[in-house]
DNA sequence: CCGTCCTTGCAGACTGGCTACATGGACCTG
DNA sequence: CAGGTCCATGTAGCCAGTCTGCAAGGACGG
């Protein structure tokens, strides 16, 4: 009963099988087989089940698994009560973002953290399906996440932080019909062609309820899961799509309409798996984050 | 930062030092020290201070132990969690108790579990001094410990369980002057030779409360610590003693007179540290000591 | 029915922790 | 004040646990 062994179980309920819980441990399957059987001779009770090709935790290991996310938070929490008679966290904080968050937050928190002695930050962007975010917490220590008004809220056993809310814009060329509009509704984009992201990813919903709205089918040109890419094709006049407000540079060469009508916007948020935000440094970079997060909205209530 | 090095962390502390937490661990005093070490680099605090010859934990070190408890409960839990998906829970406990209640309690104990497939009770008879009790559940899953009335409550950090409470009669001789009384005062007893337990031993303070009672220092011809022994001093006629009523067998050849007007008594109850106590077979051995206690006190109560 | 993917078993290498022994202070005692 | 004793701490060497690499056994899909 050893912490990683714990640890190691916890990634197999999570991603699902040996194979892709020893890539995110860095280990190999072998590796982590052996554990689960070593594992399991000293519960005396069967933790894993065959099903398939793959594998699937019993009760009996579900519930050993979510009895080890309290053993992981007891020892974040031990040490963190310890780093408590130092003077001030130190340690490296592993941080992912979606693209357009990861251009909007990474530098200035990077400016920020630069100025503490003993922090690192490890950033990286990693932009995935809705349902494969809370699955990035076994990697990262903070995933900033987003997800669009309306969408299920999270899965129990990750902790959320809320940083701001964005409105989507409708998003056309400067030469487009629309171009001189300040907003518009829903109807009058029946026909448009539009770019949007890849099915099951953040955004799409959104573009659902705006055609619902409109009483259309959307006429869906191009899948495009970069806002970078998806803005520079909107200038060049290949269609037309939804981008949030806030971190669509105004120098873009595209023209962002009020959409009237539809609660069109997404929540941007941190995600932590609770252990790993028992660790002070975590805390202290959300903390950060934070404070940025209520610097958007402040600089966002202003522009609007 | 191992389950193990917490636990060797936790020793040091109860058992105030390097040697002594070795020899509870089953290990040589080199290995903690180097686990100490290991520790105190990882956290990059200091977690000890040398003080005279000796150790002590710093207040990280403490808040890091303190934390450990928590971690050492999770860890409990978590296994029994697993085991509660079995049919029933299996494992060896040990007790340990003093004297007179080992006497009382261990065989029926030992006939209950002997009814239990997969569990295997270690038994051992422990009396140390008042102060020590708390100690020796680093080295036993349960330990049965009494104080006298009115004795401060054991520290926080260990589980108490009450068993049940014994009234202390006194002790004399069937030739004795007052053998054939049902009932004596402290007065009474003013000018008798006392067989009592050594000093810091949890029935002492009882006889300086009764001499007190009785205006003058009490006479101790005898330090006796085991009751067997004491009861038979008695009976030969070399001095009066205060022995428990319920412990001290019929066929003993000593009267028991109940003693008036000072509350003499002792409470027997069970001690255990809080991640023992977690353990389902722990647990089922805790059940069946207060069973057995809840007889004992129903016979009493009959008895009186 | 064959190819592919996933888990699992086995042999070998290696890291990490423990034991045994020696060293250096600190208290106690004569 | 000096020798003895106790305690913590380093060092060398051994042993065990664990990981890697490779091979085998099933299960799904074409």
């Amino acid at each position: 009963m050893d912490l990683r062994t714990l640890e190691t179980l916890r990634a197999v309920r999570s991603q699902g099988g040996v194979t892709a819980a020893a890539a995110v441990l860095h280990l190999t399957p072998s590796a982590v087989s052996q554990q689960l059987a070593a594992l399991t001779a000293e519960m005396g009770v069967p933790l894993t089940e065959r099903v398939g090709r793959g594998l699937r935790l019993t009760p009996a290991g579900a519930a050993l698994a979510d009895a080890a996310v309290d053993v992981a938070v007891a020892v974040e929490r031990a040490r963190a009560a310890c780093q408590g008679h130092r003077d001030s966290p130190v340690g490296t904080v592993r941080v992912s973002a979606f693209q357009s968050a990861a251009q909007l937050v990474f530098p200035r928190l990077l400016d920020t953290v630069a100025g503490w002695d003993g922090v690192t930050l490890e950033c990286a962007d990693e932009d995935v399906a809705l349902a494969d975010f809370p699955d990035l917490t076994d990697r990262f220590d903070v995933v900033v996440a987003h997800r669009p008004d309306g969408a299920a809220d999270w899965p129990a056993g990750v902790r959320v932080v809320p940083l701001f809310r964005e409105p989507l814009d409708v998003a056309v060329s400067p030469g487009h019909r629309l171009a001189g509009r300040a907003e518009v509704s829903p109807e009058e984009l029946a026909d448009e062609a539009w770019i949007t992201v890849r099915e099951g990813f953040p955004v799409a919903p959104v573009l659902a309820a705006v055609a619902a709205r409109s009483g259309a089918a959307p006429r869906i040109a191009h899948r495009i899961n970069d806002f970078t890419v998806a803005t520079a094709m909107v200038a060049a006049g290949h269609g037309i799509s939804l981008l949030p407000r806030h971190t669509t540079p105004a120098f873009a060469g595209v023209r962002l309409l009020r959409l009237t009508g539809v609660p069109a916007g997404r929540r941007v948020e941190a995600l932590l798996r609770p252990d790993r935000a028992e660790r002070r440094v975590v805390a202290r970079v959300v903390g950060a984050l934070t404070a940025l997060a209520a610097e958007i909205d402040h600089r966002a209530g202003r522009a609007v």
